[in-house]
DNA sequence: CATGATAATTAGGCAAATCTAAATTAATTC
DNA sequence: GAATTAATTTAGATTTGCCTAATTATCATG
């Protein structure tokens, strides 16, 4: 009945709620501490926020059933946690106990409209045909080499036919191998590319790989200072600068 | 120097002041402050437990800076930071002002291993053609429409050649228009599909409407009872029950 | 129906993260 | 260089969510 700010835990206790009350018929105060791992008395008093908020119906020693509100936000709560689990499993093919474990962390964090854009992508990956299942099949294999199977390439040359630059890009994987390689300093700006080989030895080039620039990695070029040195580079998410005798020790080849 | 576990909090902490050491030479308490939307004290308080946890430089009075550690530390928390906002902007299409927003909530709750995998998926969508920048643009246009443009089912006739499933899929949506709609009892447990119509009147067709069973919504059948009643269906991430009567209302179609 | 086992509650404490108000230090300026 | 102003710290309170220990209620059953 109170105001109608619930904190990520009480959340918690909602769903946990709805989800026991789908599973069985009376809900006991042992069984809410069960499924959350916390001890009897840290229940009682959630329970009590909870009654004050008009979410939960609970009179001392009874079975616990929630409101219809709380029925409500539950369900919310409740569907926010499936979606996330959803695209976890379904989408980047995480194993069932981890997608559960960050969906139920996940859920407290991602906003309402993140969470319907993400519930559009899912839905436009079923139903445009560039996507769908075949293309989650290459996904899964790419989990697995870090590299597009060479069929994947091929299934799309038609396609491809109208787009020249990827075209282009994938006649050079084909053909002439390692043909584009380049010094990772002469890429430009906001370009990507897959680290070839990184040459020199010694701690100059332990300092390269240590840093996570190592052949197979993706890295993009964000900003070469004036003299080009240092250049400021993404690879695996990470921001990094190298000093230019670095970069000159470092090949990039097409994506 | 003491225990490793930092709450999301402390994280939040040491990620502002590595933005802040980006930008200012010299930091202060009331640029932490200001940064995090708290007081003064609330700082100090909190820089004194990152002192005593060997991630920060603070004498008193004197300007705040994060240790070796501290930074490495922060560049970690940067990167979730990092990879989850480029998801959230660059596929999901999420604007920059909420996509920062969720970013900062989602970095503390993402685990490791799922953040990789999320990673590695964004490179596969720009590695792989079947997906990639016109793939995306296509994506772009079902946020706003709901469909994928018949140019992008269009695009693809000729690698659907091998999936006829998906061919005969789109040839019934291109040709014989509605041929395949089925009452929703009818569509078999797995399966989707999207809502064509909604017959009947007053309140039993309010209350479907009212749950969210609209014409174009996809919908997927969960469960069907033994004898048809209720149904169990998932729209817009709900679970559904239906009872036969308001399921013997409802139109499906091909996704 | 008395009694022991189980479940639930009450009471009281703790840590994290915040606040306000008051005291202290540093910086600026007249 | 003394006084004012701004920044910082200290002190102490609050809220949330958890705990342990002790008490009380309910239930089964001998």
């Amino acid at each position: 009945m109170s105001e109608g700010l619930l904190t990520p835990t009480m959340e918690d206790y909602l769903e946990t709620i709805f989800n026991l009350e789908r599973r069985t018929k009376a809900i006991r105060v042992k069984d809410i501490a069960q499924s959350m791992g916390v001890k009897l008395p840290t229940v009682t008093s959630m329970l009590n926020t909870l009654i004050q908020k008009g979410l939960v119906n609970h009179e001392k020693y009874e079975y616990v059933e929630l409101t219809g509100e709380g029925s409500k936000i539950a369900q919310e709560i409740d569907r926010r946690h499936g979606i996330l689990r959803s695209f976890l499993i379904d989408i980047l093919k995480i194993d069932a106990k981890l997608a559960e474990e960050d969906a139920c962390k996940m859920e407290h964090a991602i906003s309402p409209d993140t969470l319907e854009r993400l519930l559009l992508f899912m839905e436009f990956v079923e139903v445009c045909p560039r996507a769908g299942s075949e293309w989650l099949k290459y996904f899964s294999q790419y989990c697995r080499d870090g590299r597009p199977k060479d069929d994947c390439l091929e299934h799309m040359k038609g396609f491809l036919d109208q787009y020249s630059t990827k075209l282009k890009d994938m006649e050079a994987r084909k053909g002439v191998k390692k043909m584009a390689d380049i010094l990772l300093k002469e890429l430009s700006p906001g370009k990507k590319g897959r680290i070839a080989r990184v040459t020199g030895s010694g701690s100059i080039r332990r300092r390269i790989l240590d840093m996570g620039i190592v052949p197979g990695a993706i890295v993009e070029m964000e900003r070469v200072a004036p003299l080009g040195d240092p250049v400021e580079v993404k690879v695996k998410g990470y921001h990094l600068s190298l000093r230019k005798d670095e970069a000159s020790h470092v090949y990039v080849g097409p994506l």
